[in-house]
RNA sequence: GCGGGAGUCGCCCAGCCUGGCCAAAGGCGCAGGGCUUAGGACCCUGUCUUUUAGGAGUUCGUGGGUUCAAAUCCCACCUCCCGCACCA
């Protein structure tokens, strides 16, 4: 039968919608809040985004059929930079995006045109990703849909931040960032030509004196200070002589014009050659040593300053350039010059084990480096460099930091100099040259004035902690990641120049930061309600108003009156909040992990009072295309949209939630979506056939798969409790496949024709236990069976109202055993059976049995102690015959569950001959079309050609074939 | 470098916390059979090696160890993936 999932889609996404099904309100019932991370709409949604918003849906509806009332609510995050970089690129006519958008996203040209206005970008996308929010069947309450740029929620963010702010959790600093000095901008990965992320690293200037004049070097080694033995400067390098802020300083030009971003007010004064320096003498800062600077090729005027200092000993540049210099093989050096160098030995001041005393001169004499210019230098460094800050320790000649570890000594050092105010910093990109989108070179700008969240604040951290201690954390094994990341946090930036947002209330010139404006949000969904039903003017909004909404903070009359609503308005919100709140899980992507969710944590404990703060987050992998990362690259980008209209809702609900556990990545492909489909359908014929009748007298199949349907309720209910849906999913599709399959079997060979009743119970729990993942096809099959409720509506089967019967586990278990055991032997020999006879054990080796279960049950599973205390009692001395019993018993026993060992344990040790002549005899004639003969091992007529009769063991009995 | 995680029977992916239900679930693929005019779908059987009696052997990255018993616990090693900030 050929299923038309898009009509069975849109009936029951209609009808949800016309009862108002996922709209949500305070009642007095229990409620759960569940939240998810809300979309930024730069672009579709594709099947990646899908998984979070699948997995929080199948939650909500899950506790909705568990009796709960779930509010389960979506917003938009307009705010934030990306989009206005789209916006510029469309206003710029760049090809590549528009192509983009017109091929990829599919958005019709008219829309492109308008898209050089950021918001329309955004609207759009806010559309489109609605949509397939509502084609996916997603439970949400639309009612409390919001933007972040919403005149409310900008008032909601305002309230926010002058909190923190009153807090002191909103400190002011400066911060280095990348910066487009054309776009006066700050630039990062997606602003970028090639989109490189802009890297840069921090630079020690040491300023040594030359009459007054600096001469600055850049180090990244400031430790080595104590080693230097002269300074190198490029002879062929036009130098500036420039005025920072109140010093003069020699540097290049590049240097100069770094600095000026670096919050430094430079003046040029004029340009100078560096060989006018050879031969002069400066000042060391740290102990007034005469210094000689040197001329050096293989000083670079755009790194650093342009000059730096040399420690031969531990770096291997410096060790063959003042090599080269002393063999006169330097033409820069005077004759008079070349004498008076000779005398400059390396000063070794860091100790490694490992290194010689001047780890430079055997590195370069090992790798066989000739001169100065040899690249082989840059290794030699490097492998120096690690060794020496990881285990190196500073040397007696190092003063106050003798006998300390480089890699601790480091900051000490650099905050010594700087005392001394003979340092300063250098900012400087590592992988420059870094260019703008709009083509101009980037640069490290230090952002002064700049605003950021205290998150290095203890008190603020160990409130933090606590809250994740009492979380929830699904999967638990994230949890560590999370601690780390709280601890590793210190100040971040939190607003930002450019982009669509909410402006910082005490300093205008800024925009509240993207990541800062969506961490408490879910508090919103409460309010959004009224605004959106036109009940309170999001403009009117004032701080009083929210204190009052999440503290209940002074007279509500008052309040009320200012902002014109009547005061039960202002309660009912104020009421709305305290059943919401907290939220009861906070889903999201593993990606949301060191940023999001922990920035979430934070902002509610400082907030909120504890009875608020967060109940549990749910994180969840990624989604593979085929196996391989989605990227627009490879063009394997799905979006949502298309994937719904080629394969239908819940076979894409199905295929991300069953290939893998919520952390590891889930796989999407053509053969899993259409196992999915074809598994959906089959099961949906099924159900067509089956009819709800009188369930008649329960026969011991009956009893067997109503237990088993019992034990996959109580098994799907924890897994889903866990938020294993994919395991869940296992129980519900596949695992029961099999118990069904022996039912039928079982029914057919006994001739039944009564068991649609049974049947129709079997399925109605399955579909309900499907109804969260996929339900459009659970309310298209629910309604088949026969059903005028809707499935979403009903109760979820946590039991399925039978009594768990273990005589029938028992009974079941020997059937299956001894005709896999038949299987087995026909296999083997390959003989068509003619006639098949079973033996069953003697009754002292049940009893046997039963002791020895006795034991392991009691953890004794050593064989002597269990064969002394059966030879011991007087009912099971007969083992004394055959010890080899007992170790065979034994092995039984262990080779099964602990379920049903202790089954065995509680009930009446059942009566095989009764049930195998009862009850087998019709399966054997089913599967071979013999006759089956049934003896005991006792029994001193049977039949037994082949001296089988003696091997049998209970539950074990022996068989013949012939 | 720091931090987090993973390596399972052709592939994907469970199992590991709480050792014995484990030659190890399930899906996909593959082979055979059934159904069908045919194909698809569906159903059955098989899918580490070996075995003419229901058995035996060797497997869970590698090497050790603990234990009556290890995919599971401990130690070491190898390989791979992810995050490291002002960016959503």
């Amino acid at each position: 039968m050929e299923i038309d999932w898009s009509v069975i889609d849109k009936k029951w996404q209609k009808k949800w919608s016309e009862n108002n099904d996922h709209e949500t309100d305070y009642n007095d019932k229990e409620k759960k809040f569940i939240t998810v991370a809300y979309p930024y709409p730069n672009s579709p949604q594709h099947i990646g985004h899908g998984r979070t918003y699948t997995i929080t849906d199948v939650h909500s509806r899950y506790l909705r059929m568990k009796g709960f009332n779930v509010l389960f609510p979506m917003g938009f995050h307009y705010t934030g930079t990306p989009i206005l970089g789209m916006a510029k690129r469309v206003e710029a006519n760049d090809a590549e995006l528009i192509e983009g958008f017109k091929t990829l996203y599919k958005v019709p040209e008219d829309k492109i045109k308008e898209f050089a206005e950021p918001v329309k970008i955004a609207d759009y996308f806010h559309d489109e990703i609605k949509s397939g929010m509502i084609e996916m069947g997603y439970s949400i309450d639309w009612r409390r849909e919001f933007t972040t740029i919403d005149p409310a929620y900008q008032k909601f963010i305002e309230w926010q931040f002058r909190n923190l702010k009153e807090k002191n959790l909103i400190v002011q600093g400066s911060h280095p960032v990348g910066w487009c000095p054309k776009d006066q901008n700050p630039v990062s990965q997606h602003d970028t030509l090639g989109d490189v992320e802009p890297d840069f690293t921090e630079y020690i200037i040491i300023k040594f004196d030359l009459n007054g004049v600096k001469i600055p070097v850049a180090t990244l080694r400031p430790e080595t200070l104590f080693g230097v033995t002269n300074i190198w400067i490029n002879p062929q390098v036009t130098y500036q002589k420039i005025k920072v802020n109140d010093e003069i300083w020699i540097a290049s030009p590049e240097c100069a014009r770094k600095l000026e971003f670096l919050e430094k007010k430079i003046e040029v004064i004029e340009d100078v050659s560096g060989s006018d320096f050879v031969g002069q003498s400066a000042k060391a800062p740290h102990n007034d040593d005469s210094i000689v600077i040197l001329p050096a090729s293989f000083v670079k005027s755009d790194n650093g300053t342009g000059i730096v200092m040399s420690v031969p000993a531990h770096a291997p540049f410096d060790y063959q350039a003042l090599l080269d210099c002393k063999s006169g093989k330097n033409k820069s050096i005077t004759s008079d010059l070349l004498k008076n160098i000779q005398n400059i030995e390396p000063i070794s001041m860091i100790k490694t084990e490992g290194l010689g005393d001047i780890p430079a001169k055997d590195i370069v004499e090992r790798m066989g480096i000739s001169d100065q210019d040899d690249p082989k230098l840059e290794d030699a460094t490097k492998e120096i460099y690690s060794k020496e800050f990881y285990e190196g320790i500073l040397a007696d000649n190092t003063k106050q930091f003798a006998g300390k570890k480089i890699s601790e000594a480091k900051d000490e050092i650099k905050e010594w100099i700087t005392e001394i105010e003979s340092a300063d910093i250098l900012l400087e990109l590592t992988n420059s040259p870094v260019k703008c989108r709009c083509g101009a070179e980037c640069v490290v700008k230090l952002l002064s004035n700049q605003w950021f969240l205290d998150y290095s604040n203890k008190d603020w951290k160990d409130k933090a902690h606590t809250c994740f201690e009492k979380m929830n954390i699904f999967p638990n094994e994230i949890r560590p990641e999370f601690d780390q990341v709280l601890d590793w946090l210190r100040e971040r930036a939190c607003a930002r120049q450019h982009g669509l947002g909410t402006k910082v209330p005490w300093d205008k010139e800024w925009l509240v930061e993207s990541l800062a404006d969506s961490v408490i949000y879910m508090a919103f969904y409460i309010i959004s309600k009224y605004v959106n039903k036109k009940e309170i003017d999001g403009n009117n909004l004032t701080d009083e108003f929210f204190d009052y909404v999440f503290y209940g903070k002074n007279d509500s009359e008052e309040i009320a009156n200012k902002i014109n609503i009547t005061k039960e308005k202002l309660e009912e919100i104020r009421t709305e909040f305290l059943y919401f709140y907290p939220v009861d899980a906070r889903h999201s992507g593993r990606d949301l992990v060191p940023n999001h969710l922990t920035f979430f944590v934070l902002n509610h404990v400082a907030l909120f009072p504890e009875e608020n703060w967060p109940q549990e987050i749910v994180v969840n992998g990624s989604v593979l295309m085929g196996g391989k990362k989605m990227s627009k690259s490879m063009g394997n980008i799905i979006p949502l949209r298309e994937a719904v209209r080629k394969y239908g809702a819940d076979p894409i609900r199905l295929t991300i939630l069953i290939s893998a556990e919520l952390l590891q990545d889930a796989d999407f492909n053509a053969e899993a979506i259409n196992g999915i489909k074809n598994k959906l359908e089959s099961m949906y014929e099924d159900c067509n056939k089956i009819k709800a009748e009188e369930i008649s007298e329960l026969e011991p199949e009956d009893k067997w798969i109503l237990s088993m349907l019992q034990n996959l309720a109580s098994n799907v209910s924890e897994s889903m409790d866990k938020i294993r849906l994919r395991e869940a999913l296992h129980h519900i599709l596949y695992d029961f496949d099999s118990e069904l399959q022996w039912y039928l079997k079982r029914t057919k060979s006994k001739q039944r024709t009564n068991i649609s009743g049974i049947l129709h119970k079997i399925f109605s729990n399955r579909i309900l236990m499907l109804s969260p993942f996929a339900p459009h096809m659970a309310e298209e099959i629910w309604e088949k069976l026969g059903n005028t409720e809707l499935a979403s509506k009903s109760a979820w089967p946590s039991s399925v109202g039978i009594e768990f019967d273990p005589t029938s586990i028992q009974t079941e278990t020997l059937l299956k055993s001894i005709i896999d055991d038949i299987n087995n032997i026909l296999k083997v020999t390959k003989i068509s059976p003619k006639k098949i006879t079973i033996y069953t054990a003697d009754k002292w080796k049940s009893k046997a049995y039963s002791l020895i279960l006795r034991n392991v049950l009691d953890g004794e599973t050593n064989i002597g102690t269990i064969i002394k205390s059966l030879i011991a009692n007087k009912e099971t001395e007969e083992i004394k015959k055959d010890p080899d019993f007992v170790k065979k018993i034994l092995n039984d026993i262990l080779s099964e569950s602990i379920e049903l060992r202790k089954g065995k344990m509680d009930v009446e040790q059942i009566d095989e001959s009764q049930i195998i002549s009862s009850e087998l005899a019709s399966l054997v004639k089913n599967d071979y079309n013999v006759e089956l003969n049934v003896f005991s091992e006792s029994d001193s007529e049977k039949y037994d050609p082949k001296n089988k009769a003696k091997t049998a063991r209970p539950f074990k009995p022996a068989i013949l074939i012939e």
